[in-house]
DNA sequence: AGATACACTTGCATATTGCAAGTACAAAGC
DNA sequence: GCTTTGTACTTGCAATATGCAAGTGTATCT
């Protein structure tokens, strides 16, 4: 299943195979805007992941340092997931990828407000969801 | 071949379905490098891309306006491909991800260049080239 | 103890990709 | 003009990945 297929040394190369499929920047995105979820959150998303799909790229991710596991506080039943600093640098790619979607793809109000302040200080603003994200 | 399969309203996930494949970015990336390409130097990159994937992937890029044909002046049985603005304006979405590529992976020195430069005013260094692209 | 919740696995149909070969047309060479 | 080469694709088919439905194992709830 975790085939390291690399498939030349270009960095961006490079980046695709480990998350850039159709699935793994969703679960980012995830993790970014909730900071931490379970298995059933990420199945809840609007895009409707199958759950072998959902699996499998968890596993990836995981085994790439993109993200990490940790006990859910109420119940050990549950699992919980949250962005290592290693993905948690990947904010950056997320808000170029909001802002180019703002401006030539309609966009829901509740992102554009929040575009607003990556905009008014770009910086601040990805220092300030960094340090959240890491706490 | 070209269904528009939107999966939520999410601008990432929107933006994704556009050209969120393992192959599509990799077509943009030779387009900022060579600012124009044709079919065969496609072909020619590291990645290997097939034939029928990229002839695929460049006709959905060119559906959604991110590249567009234009005639090579040596012969009428090449074509060469460029971006447009919107395609240019994935760069800032291409340099972030090379300057996470730079922090995570290994990267080869005349990118580590480029992205020197990039650091040094990172505004200045799209903004030059934005329009050396779009010239 | 039995039911339920949660995180996965498994099996199988369908869709996408990758590879090799082929086609169509323009240009170059003889 | 006729053949050969270069370029941009198409086509056919095998391999791989995805999507869906159902199942499994463990932990918690009652």
């Amino acid at each position: 299943m975790n085939k390291v297929k690399k498939r030349s040394n270009c960095p961006v190369s490079c980046s695709l195979d480990i998350w850039g499929d159709k699935w793994s920047l969703l679960i980012v995105r995830d993790l970014m805007f909730a900071k931490e979820c379970t298995y059933g959150d990420f199945l809840k998303s609007a895009e409707g992941i199958a759950t072998n799909i959902l699996a499998s790229r968890l596993l990836t991710l995981e085994e790439n340092k993109i993200i990490e596991k940790l006990e859910h506080p109420d119940s050990k039943a549950k699992v919980l997931y949250r962005l290592t600093r290693k993905g948690i640098d990947l904010l950056p790619i997320m808000i170029e990828i909001n802002l180019w979607a703002e401006k030539y793809l309609t966009i829901p109000d509740d992102r554009k407000a929040m575009l607003k302040k990556v905009k008014n200080d770009k910086p601040r603003f990805i220092k300030a969801m960094t340090k959240e994200l890491e706490g």
